[in-house]
DNA sequence: AAGTGAACCTGAAGGC
DNA sequence: TGCCTTCAGGTTCACT
């Protein structure tokens, strides 16, 4: 599912029940996703505080009171889900105010005991076979809930690292810069594309020259920067090694684009959902991606949305305006 | 050195 | 219905 605003949206999902909260258990239910998990994850979550919930490119940052931090990446299919544990009460006054009654369940636990005095606490959600990681949090603005990491492919992870250290992590201290943060202008993209034979679809994918770009927001990109997936990155660059006025409005377009989408809360295909449930609608705002076969958005464009595989992936275009 | 393709997994969707 | 193929929002690794 994921790239930058997709993993912003999750972000800002998973901050309620997290930022603040105490880890009152977790459950480790297999020894691996991508990578083995760290050694006693269990140990090192339980008891411990989250001081803060931050995000780099594609990964979520779970700063702990531990002098740890946990790296976790989505891969392809990871989501998170929240499930509150909160009092029936509470629950009930404060749903009213935004919809319908949720069908959760009213039985309590086997383990009558509250998780805090005077409320009563219901059942846990039921785990899928994909339900790697469960995680049971309290004294975060929403109180008592459970996190719950879900991830059929396995192609993402959760790694620990030192929190003094942590951008000094192979996976962090390459990456290029967020999108939306000064670092990235045209300048910089200059120097990393100058001499570049790689395609610009290619190129844009790469971590280390922008941060948190997929496929999708890299076709889109570079349909609204009027500029064909296949042009090499080198010819956006002059002789002198400046920009020229194509890598300025392409270095826009992005910061628009990954703006947009996380405004929109990331897009939601093949249903995926947010940690609550909801679905993004970026998607309903693709120029080309998904869109084979569709008329050129272009104002008086009268070309049509290709698909061609570059890398291995799936790239959409528009022949016709992207040059 | 840099750039391309295969590999890692499961599940959904489409064709026959 | 069922079986087969293809494809999917990412990243790393092994080859030219």
């Amino acid at each position: 599912m994921p790239e930058l605003p997709e993993v912003e949206t999750v972000r800002r999902g998973l901050a309620p029940a997290l930022e603040g909260a105490r880890i009152v258990s977790a459950v480790v239910r297999r020894p691996d996703l991508r990578f083995p998990f760290p050694d006693e994850l269990k140990d090192l979550l339980e008891g411990a505080r989250i001081t803060a919930l931050t995000r780099r490119a594609k990964y979520l940052l779970i700063e702990l009171d531990k002098g740890t931090t946990l790296i976790a990446h989505l891969g392809m299919s990871g989501s998170y889900r929240v499930h509150s544990l909160l009092d029936h009460t509470l629950r009930s006054s404060r749903d009213r105010a935004s919809g319908p009654e949720p069908a959760w369940s009213e039985r309590p636990l086997s383990d009558p005991t509250p998780l805090i005095p005077g409320q009563f606490h219901y059942e846990r959600s039921t785990l899928g076979a994909h339900d790697h990681l469960v995680l049971e949090v309290e004294g975060g603005a929403i109180g008592p809930a459970e996190v719950i990491y879900n991830d059929p492919r396995r192609f993402g992870f959760v790694l620990a690292a030192p929190t003094a250290t942590l951008y000094e992590h192979p996976f962090l201290a390459e990456l290029g810069p967020e999108p939306l943060g000064n670092a990235l202008t045209p300048e910089h993209l200059a120097g990393r594309f100058a001499g570049k034979r790689a395609p610009l679809k290619a190129a844009l994918l790469d971590q280390k020259n922008v941060a948190g770009l997929g496929n999708i927001y890299v076709c889109e990109a570079l349909s609204r920067a009027h500029l064909s997936p296949k042009r090499l990155a080198g010819t956006l660059v002059t002789k002198k090694g400046l920009p020229t006025q194509r890598l300025v409005t392409l270095t826009q377009v992005i910061r628009d684009v990954i703006g947009e989408a996380i405004e929109a809360g990331g897009s939601s295909l093949r249903d995926h959902k947010q940690t609550d449930g909801s679905l993004g609608y970026f998607q309903h705002s693709f120029s080309v991606y998904d869109r084979e076969h569709a008329a050129c958005p272009t104002p008086n464009c009268k070309g049509t949305v290709k698909r061609i595989v570059q890398s291995g992936r799936s790239t959409f275009y528009c022949p016709t305006c992207q040059r």
